[in-house]
DNA sequence: GTCTATATTATGATAGAC
DNA sequence: GTCTATCATAATATAGAC
C-alpha cells in the first residue's frame, strides 16, 4: 500500500498552477535546488534537505514551509501536493548530479580510460560529501516497492546505472577493474563511496569524525579508488 | 524536533506491563525476532520488517498489528508505545547479528588472521542478504540526529564498530588490508557488503537481478572479499 | 491476553481574503 | 503570490469489556 494515499479527495490534475507566470522573467538555472532564491526555489531546496533527512513519510510539509520561510499553502500552490514537491526536489538533485558527472567526464575525455574513471569517481565522491541528501533519498526509496521508487528508477536511476555499467565493463576489459559481476561492482562502488556520507551523523557519533569535512572526503576518495583499481597493482 | 513526539500525555514509565507472566514458561531463545510464535513474538518479527521497509515514521502500528495477525491494543500492552516496539525490534535484530558474528569468529579462531576476516566477512554478507532489514534500519536512523540514533549507536553500533576496527587494524598491520583510514575502510566495507541488499527492490527493478538469491549473494561476497584483500595479491 | 470502541492529535490539503 | 483559518482524516494511544 503506497504511503502517498491517493484518496478520493484528490482531483484529477486540478491543482498544479501556471508554474511560473510569463515566459520572460524565468531565471537562468532553475534546475539546481539551492541556486534559486525565489520562494519556490527556497521551498524546493528545503524540501530536498527535509525529505532526505526524514524520509517521505517523516518529512512534514509544515516543517518544510517553515524552514524555507514560506507559507504552508504555497506548497500546494507551486507543487500541487507533497508528492509533487518530492518529485521536483528529487529531479533537482539528479539534475545537479548529472551535471557534475557530465562535467567530470568531459574534463577527462582526453585522458586514458583508467584515469577518466578515477577522476569521475573522485568527483562523484566529493559530490556525495557535499550533498549527502542524494544518497539518503535513494536509500529511502530504493528499499521498498512503490510508485515513487518506480518513478525514480525509470526516470533517473536506470539511465545512470547504464552509464556507469558501460564504464565498469570497459574498465574490466581494460584490466584495471576486477572481473566480478558488474552489478555487484556497481553497488560496491556506490556503497563504498557513499555510505559514510549518508550516515554522517552516525559516523560522527560513533567515531567523532565528520566525514563531510573536505579533507576527510578527499582521503576517502583516495581509499575507494585505491581499493577499486589497486588490485591490479 | 524528534518524531517520537513525547507529549505531555505520556506518563513516566506507567505502561510497560509484566512483559511475560511467570518465569517457568519462557521459551528458549526469545531474542531472535523470527523464532517466536507467541503473539508478542509475531508482533516483534513483523515490526522489524515494517520498520525496516517503511522507516519509523512510515511504519503504521495498525499495519504491524494486522500483518502480525494481532490486535492493535497489544502493541501498547506488550511494548508501551511505538517507540518501545521499535527498540525491541532493533535489539532483536542486533542480537541476531551479534550471535552470527560471534559464531563465525569462534568457528575460525584457529585459522590465520586473514582467513578469519574473510570468513567473518562472508558470513556477514550472507546475513545481510538474508536480513536486508538490518541495513535498512541502520540507514534510516543513522542519517539524522535524534534520540533513536543515539540509543542505537551507544548501545549497539559503537561496540560493533570497535570490534570491526580491531580486525581492520590487525589486517592492516598484517598487510592484507590496505593502509587507508580505518574509519573509511569500515564504511567502505559496510557499504560494499550491504547496500546491494538494502536496496534490493531498486536493484531488481533496475537490473532484473534479485541480489538476495543465495547464489548471487555468494558471488557478491566473493567480489567484496576479492576487492578488500585482493590488492595485496 | 485479547478484543472493540474511542479520545486525541498531527498533518496534508483547501478555501478564500488580500 | 502570499497569507490566515479551517477541514478532513490518518494514526497513535487509551479505556475498559470480556
Amino acid at each position: 500500500m503506497p504511503t502517498t494515499r491517493p484518496t478520493k479527495r484528490r482531483r484529477a490534475s486540478a491543482r498544479r498552477p501556471t508554474r511560473r507566470p510569463a515566459a520572460g522573467q524565468r531565471r537562468a538555472a532553475p534546475a539546481l535546488a539551492g541556486s534559486d532564491d525565489t520562494t519556490r526555489g527556497k521551498i524546493l531546496a528545503t524540501a530536498l534537505q527535509v525529505f532526505a533527512e526524514r524520509g517521505f513519510d517523516g518529512a512534514r510539509t509544515r516543517d518544510i514551509a517553515e524552514q524555507a520561510g514560506a507559507n504552508l499553502g504555497l506548497i500546494t500552490y507551486y507543487f500541487g501536493n507533497k508528492d509533487g514537491l518530492w518529485r521536483e526536489a528529487v529531479a533537482s538533485a539528479f539534475a545537479e548530479l548529472q551535471r557534475e558527472i557530465a562535467e567530470a567526464t568531459a574534463a577527462h575525455a582526453a585522458d586514458g580510460e583508467r584515469r577518466q574513471l578515477e577522476q569521475v569517481a573522485r568527483r562523484f565522491i566529493h559530490f556525495m560529501a557535499r550533498r549527502p541528501e542524494f544518497m539518503r533519498l535513494m536509500n529511502d526509496e530504493g528499499k521498498h516497492e512503490g510508485p515513487r521508487m518506480e518513478w525514480l528508477v525509470d526516470r533517473f536511476v536506470r539511465p545512470m546505472h547504464e552509464g556507469l555499467r558501460a564504464m565498469i565493463e570497459r574498465g574490466q576489459a581494460a584490466g584495471f577493474l576486477p572481473k566480478v559481476p558488474p552489478v555487484s561492482l556497481h553497488y560496491i562502488m556506490l556503497g563504498a563511496a557513499g555510505l559514510i556520507f549518508s550516515q554522517a551523523p552516525e559516523c560522527r557519533r560513533v567515531t567523532g569524525i565528520d566525514p563531510t569535512e573536505p579533507a576527510f572526503a578527499d582521503a576517502h576518495a583516495d581509499a575507494v579508488i585505491a581499493l577499486l583499481t589497486g588490485f591490479a597493482r
